[in-house]
DNA sequence: GTCGCTGCAAATGTTTTGCAATAAT
DNA sequence: ATTATTGCAAAACATTTGCAGCGAC
């Protein structure tokens, strides 16, 4: 999936109607690679330039993108979905909080981690497409703080 | 937290009110170990005896236990939250959450995770304490109607 | 007795659905 | 010409909030 005709084609391969409505729907998330985009922020966004599209077929086209596999559907627990873009290597977030000053680091992935991906994908046949992972704990400075009594 | 008491306990030493309300939803918490309950399932449950108890007490009440730490607040992308009994933090589980079926599955942290956070702790010098991971992409069903086009 | 807590009903915000009109094939 | 797709409005959800009365302390 490298660009906006790639995911017509699919379309095409599925039967499905290649509408002006689904082509900027699209458009959007070439647009924006990489972020998060809410329902709202397509429908937003496709508004802009074609101002008669309804919201509801925003979320049609956002779940028929997500059932072909063109899109990921995720849940940030903000009580709105997001879609983005299906990238088979994505960077992987991986975030390391300290509980005692607050501060948070980020890491990027590592072999380790695709390992760990792997053992899950070969015990349960599930495919990891996006993860969030939060690690609460202690910073090395909190940790000497803590040490020395501060 | 080991009990129904405890957890009342922990209610008084913050200056707030025990009612019936509030142990009927930590009853059914005690009664369903390990499950994760949506706040309409303990609606459900606490009027099976308590049939005159509103919803809106239910979710003020579920949000209280979770600010406490009582509870987990879980979201699995399937529109609604999740809550168990916080369970510690060297065992909170890992969650693979299908973004097609919404289904989700579970997974004991294993030796791989540790090895993974071992690794974080001689890189960064983070010691990690707890953790929340979440893995999101299709389950072994979910790949399979894919590939048949279903 | 105080004021935190409750039930109810109404409000909110997101997502879904029914339907007649429209347009891609 | 067919029939999938659309826009609109209404409906369906989960969750939150305002408020008067109730009840744990």
């Amino acid at each position: 999936m490298f660009d906006v005709d790639d995911v017509l084609q699919t379309l095409a391969a599925h039967e499905l109607k290649l509408t002006p409505q689904r082509r900027r729907v699209v458009e959007v998330f070439f647009r924006h690679p990489g972020e998060h985009l809410s329902a709202d922020d397509v429908y937003a966004e496709v508004r802009r330039e074609h101002p008669d599209v309804g919201l509801a077929t925003i979320y049609r086209t956002l779940d028929l993108l997500s059932d072909l596999g063109i899109l990921d559907k995720l849940e940030f627990g903000d009580g709105r979905s997001r879609y983005e873009l299906d990238r088979g290597e994505r960077e992987r977030h991986l975030h390391l909080i300290c509980t005692r000053c607050g501060r948070v680091e980020e890491l990027q992935p590592d072999e380790l981690l695709a390992r760990l991906e792997g053992e899950i994908e070969r015990r349960t046949g599930f495919l990891v497409v996006d993860r969030e992972l939060k690690f609460y704990g202690l910073c090395a400075g909190c940790r000497a703080d803590r040490q020395a009594g501060r």
